[in-house]
DNA sequence: AGAGCCATTATTCTCGAGATTATTTGATAA
DNA sequence: TTATCAAATAATCTCGAGAATAATGGCTCT
């Protein structure tokens, strides 16, 4: 789940995940309409029309747009309001980059120095994911809120014994950006393309050790849905609002 | 300068910079006196106290501790309001390591990309940083703010030939919560570092496009505080509030 | 007709007060 | 004395209305 992992403080387990204040189930709420494209990339934001929709004041309603604002899914311009973040390949091709550094980064250190505890919570997520790529045959898109889930958890479980938080934080923001990227590619995924089998190969070679293989199997997978844009965005050149 | 450069689009050629919404301006002092240390690592923030300081309403105020937590230097705690982020010396390795990381990267990313105009820029940036630190050997404390900026705009203007609008704005955030620690460390700094020559090194090798050296000076040059903390940190331990 | 300027409108920004929730204090009982 | 519980206090969170700013439309002049 992870709400908000970027900047509330997860103290203690993450315990108590309901939003507790209205802020932060404003900025759950407008985060997941604009994941999902409900408010789609590059629209106004304006506090007015919106605190109606989401019940809450507007001082409350700016605080969730700000907070939104630090993942970088919305855009604050001066006095002139708020605005969802654009959406572009070349601005896919910088979080994807990005992510293969720092996820790749994160995996050798896991695999360096994570213990028996990782390891055993990594092979729970690759297991959890994999029940669900297997019911994923048959129900292939509505059940892509639980896959994304299972697979967000599987990367996060990779990297969990890194250390550094700092490069966990940035994961998660750019794991959240490239959600929406996600959503509108999968419709055009390639048949021959086997998700499970590319999450087999990290998972094995991460339990081995084998550090170099391991990060060149994430890398590969992290790059799949880039290259996989680039192809079908040469023929169909305004999929994506460019 | 470069204020609020991890949130707010500083579109057009960064022009206009003087803050002209309450909000940004309350995110500005707040945020020098973090820095600065007159807001204690760890203290609360309560809203009451400050508004009276920084002579703002409520709201606003809320607002730029929400701006501030997105750059990490305060922390939100569910419904127990707003923290200034702890310091200690496991949190600076962790900044400097992921600074290494990602600064080091973009490095090579502009080396191999970067173009002329960067390269001027760059030229431009080293001659204003040799003027102040010539200027800083007479008066060595007092110009810290200054070196501060020319310092800032250098490693700014020698990553700015890479085009991933990511990898700049997580390292504005970690140069900033970097400065923290630097000001810190500035009183016990080793009189045998040559902080200028560390920078030649750098600027001769990214000038003559040899990455790998390049890379190399960078990041002894970002690691050298690091190494200095922990060497004074073993003889006197509490120096910073561990 | 086109460009520039002013009044109008719409939106954002800001504030202070009330509602909700956490913390502290003090009292009672085991 | 220590633990438990309840009232009192203090803090945060939330809202709606008023001030400041940007966007819009119409008007005049060349």
């Amino acid at each position: 789940m992870a709400d908000h992992s970027t900047i509330i403080s997860d103290s203690a387990a993450s315990a108590d995940r309901e939003p507790k204040t209205l802020v932060h189930s404003a900025y759950l709420a407008l985060r997941k309409d604009i994941i999902e494209g409900q408010l789609p990339p590059g629209s106004k934001l304006k506090v007015e029309a919106l605190k109606e929709i989401y019940k809450v004041g507007a001082g409350t309603l700016r605080e969730a747009l700000l907070l939104l604002a630090s993942d970088a899914l919305i855009v604050i311009q001066g006095q002139r309001g708020f605005r969802v973040a654009e959406m572009s390949p070349c601005d896919f091709r910088d979080i994807t980059e990005t992510r293969v550094v720092l996820e790749c980064h994160a995996l050798r250190m896991s695999i360096l120095s994570g213990g028996d505890a990782w390891e055993a919570s990594l092979v729970a997520a690759f297991h959890l994911l994999g029940r669900v790529e297997q019911r994923l045959g048959d129900h292939p898109d509505d059940m892509f809120e639980e896959w994304e889930n299972a697979n967000k958890a599987f990367h996060e479980a990779l990297i969990a014994g890194c250390d550094s938080a700092c490069t966990r934080r940035f994961l998660s923001i750019l794991y959240n950006q490239a959600e929406r990227y996600r959503r509108v590619l999968l419709p055009n995924r390639p048949k021959s393309r086997n998700v499970h089998r590319e999450h087999e190969a990290i998972f094995a070679a991460t339990i081995d050790r084998d550090a170099d293989a391991a990060t060149g199997f994430l890398a590969d997978h992290i790059r799949f849905n880039l290259q996989n844009l680039k192809k079908f965005s040469d023929a169909i050149p305004d999929t994506l609002a460019i």
